[in-house]
DNA sequence: TTAATATGTTGCATAAAAATACAAATGTCC
DNA sequence: GGACATTTGTATTTTTATGCAACATATTAA
């Protein structure tokens, strides 16, 4: 309700705010003494050591035992610094992703390290959301011991939906949802008192896939997911941007209409099922896999290339068009379809350029190579991002109950 | 070089993030009271007081004389607040835009209203940047008496050009001119030493028809102008987002083709000249103005007509483009063709609704009807803003220039 | 061995907000 | 009209986190 542009700080909030600082650094520049530590974030030394006693008294921030010896040569004058780092397993995170065809759970400790996973089988469509919801949740928790539970501190859920930022689905039409509060249903079910975000998975996705990387933590990154549908999601300086209904970078809905016919989207055009559909009217195999149409790529198969060729003439329209309304520095494609770009790179770089004007910068274009488990990761990100924050369950007021009602009163 | 969320509060960076809350507050809801700035600003009611104690003895606020009448029947229990109100005249802003055919310039106070404005033809293309920017700079400074220029804090350019956030201008094709640094010239030219901003026109005038609207100030705006040629820009959270290179929102470039024929992008479809090249093929007049092309469409001319209903096809086509990208709340039409939105509302409606899958949500569309001086007026507003941030002027440490060597020693 | 340099820690000063208390100004209720 | 509740603004004290200065410590350079 209130702008947080506009809240003020009081002294508690600005050490919460040191705090998260300091714990922001660690997660992202790895080890550091508490002097470069004071450097980074502008402070005295000394203030710099309270927050750390204060970190460390909490059990999220140590000394590092294991010093590396010295490694680069150019030898530094006076009192080396102790190295600090965060407790990797100090705390962790829960992510899940509820997908059409499986469900996947990830999770990662304070260092964003993915500690364990699973995968199973499932099918979404015939399945309510409250036996997904059910599943999903024991799978996540089924190895987590019972002791190690209360140290968890986020459970994130994504899943191909569109939704509000509070976890309120209005439409997932994969798997015949409406109007429910996944994130809602979640936390009834969850026998934990821990914050709970749902997200779509493109954009959970799309976090995973840039979340700590420093590269991303300034511009903008356009994320591409395709597998059978095509999504995607924006990182604006290391943070999502969902847009009015968390519809943003949903590229796949783009209208491609080069081509003769009927209007088709880029989904229709770029997905996974266009080009299998296409490949096995020419594929002498009889249950032709995305594998053996690489392969055939590769092999430069006339039949194979000839429909590639078409994807990267319709891929390089959609990025074109995507860049002129977000002016992107970054393309990350994802999804199992990516395999295809690196055999393609040049073609789709020739139709951008025949495509757009030459005074156009045009972004880099990259691969993400993650597992499957890309958008419960993400999930599992949002978390991890939302501890490292002033919105922290750290920083909860215990008085907060009493003064809620108050706010509301007034 | 740092990352601002890194950087950590020290005392003085907390009182001056309170001033420039308690400013902000005051120049989004009018006047408020101490305590209804506390309530506001979630801190206690005396540091409150303190902080319009400070903001009052530097002369920007001041308590309200005119004691607005108990405007609303129900009464209020309890001792009557004190009415506080931004000081409108005590600082002021100026802004111009150099643009193809003229230069404009504004004068806006405290308060964000115009104080003065002057418009001056101007043939941009034949003219040199420094000239240019001699002109405009004269003609923003001919109305200010030399005693009032010391309270001027900053001064910003527009101009259709694609710039950096520094103010380096890439290139700026209708002006003939590439890799000029655009600020750096207005802070050599001007006899002032003041915050200097420069920004694209179309980018400057999203900021100054949405800056201060309370509705704009959470969500994503996207602004359209459309004179001979189309800009665009977007507003996210009531502030700009410019994109890798400053060319976000710059809609124009949109390739439509859904028409038979060449390529061609959407301001080639929707702009100015156009319309009216169509337009003087059919009319009988021998020298049309956009003005009888209105006159004819409200008339139903069937000639008119056509012309207009291609137009809002293609309008709609680019809304529904952009939209499925950033996912806009809203959506503003400037420039001079955005009259005619009024006339064909229901069409581009219909054109949305048979493009667009009916599970999309579409933003409201409005048309902004400000003068001629929006660019200007928007430049000005960009350091209105600037001034109520952490980076305004007043905050200039007085030690930063001996601190500044020490941060890049270390 | 001495000097130089950087780190971590300690005690004290300072700034700013919170808490508290109280006078002032208003409406309500009798 | 008067007692009372309610809200505002301000003065005083308390709390808290940072800055500063001093010092012991650990290392390299000479």
């Amino acid at each position: 309700m209130n702008d947080p542009a506009l809240t003020a700080s009081s002294h508690r909030r600005i050490r919460q705010s040191n705090e998260v600082a300091a714990l922001r650094a660690l997660h992202q520049f790895g080890r550091l003494s508490r002097a470069e530590l004071a450097r980074k974030l502008r402070l005295n030394r000394s203030s710099s050591g309270h927050i750390i006693a204060s970190l460390t008294a909490d059990g999220l921030v140590r000394e590092a035992i294991e010093d590396p010896p010295e490694q680069s040569g150019y030898a530094r004058v006076g009192r080396p610094g102790i190295m600090l780092e965060l407790v990797p397993d100090a705390i962790f995170f829960l992510g899940v992703e509820i997908g059409v065809e499986h469900i996947s759970t990830v999770e990662i400790d304070l260092g964003t390290n993915i500690v364990s996973t699973n995968v199973e089988p499932f099918d979404g469509p015939s399945i309510s959301v409250e036996a997904a919801v059910d599943r999903a949740v024991s799978l996540a928790l089924q190895s987590i011991p019972a002791s190690k539970l209360e140290r968890c501190e986020g459970f994130g859920v994504s899943t191909p939906a569109q939704m509000d930022k509070h976890g309120l689905v209005r439409l997932a039409p994969l798997l015949g949802w409406r109007n429910v509060h996944l994130a809602e249903l979640v936390r009834d079910v969850l026998p934990l008192r821990v914050p709970v975000l749902a997200e779509n998975d493109a954009n959970a996705f799309a976090i995973g896939a840039t979340y700590g990387r420093s590269e991303a933590h300034s511009g903008v990154t356009l994320f591409l997911v395709m597998e059978s549908g095509v999504g995607g999601g924006i990182i604006i300086d290391g943070n999502l941007f969902r847009g009015a209904n968390g519809l943003a970078g949903e590229i796949g809905h783009l209208i491609i209409s080069d081509a003769p016919g009927p209007r088709r989207n880029l989904e229709q055009l770029i997905g996974l099922e266009t080009i299998m559909g296409e490949y096995r009217k020419t594929s002498a195999l009889s249950h032709p896999s995305f594998g053996n149409f690489l392969a055939d790529v590769q092999d430069r198969l006339p039949s194979a290339v000839s429909i590639a060729e078409q994807w990267a003439k319709a891929l390089a329209t959609g990025l074109v068009q995507a860049c002129r309304i977000i002016d992107a520095d970054r393309i990350v494609l994802g999804g199992s379809v990516a395999a295809l770009y690196p055999l393609m790179a040049a073609r789709v770089a020739a139709h951008i350029h025949a495509i757009q004007e030459s005074s156009f910068p045009f972004p880099s274009i990259t691969v993400n190579d993650e597992g499957t488990v890309g958008s419960a990761f993400g999930a599992a990100c949002m978390l991890h991002q939302r501890y490292l924050s002033l919105e922290s369950q750290r920083f909860a007021d215990d008085t907060a109950e009493f003064e809620e009602p108050q706010a509301a009163e007034g």
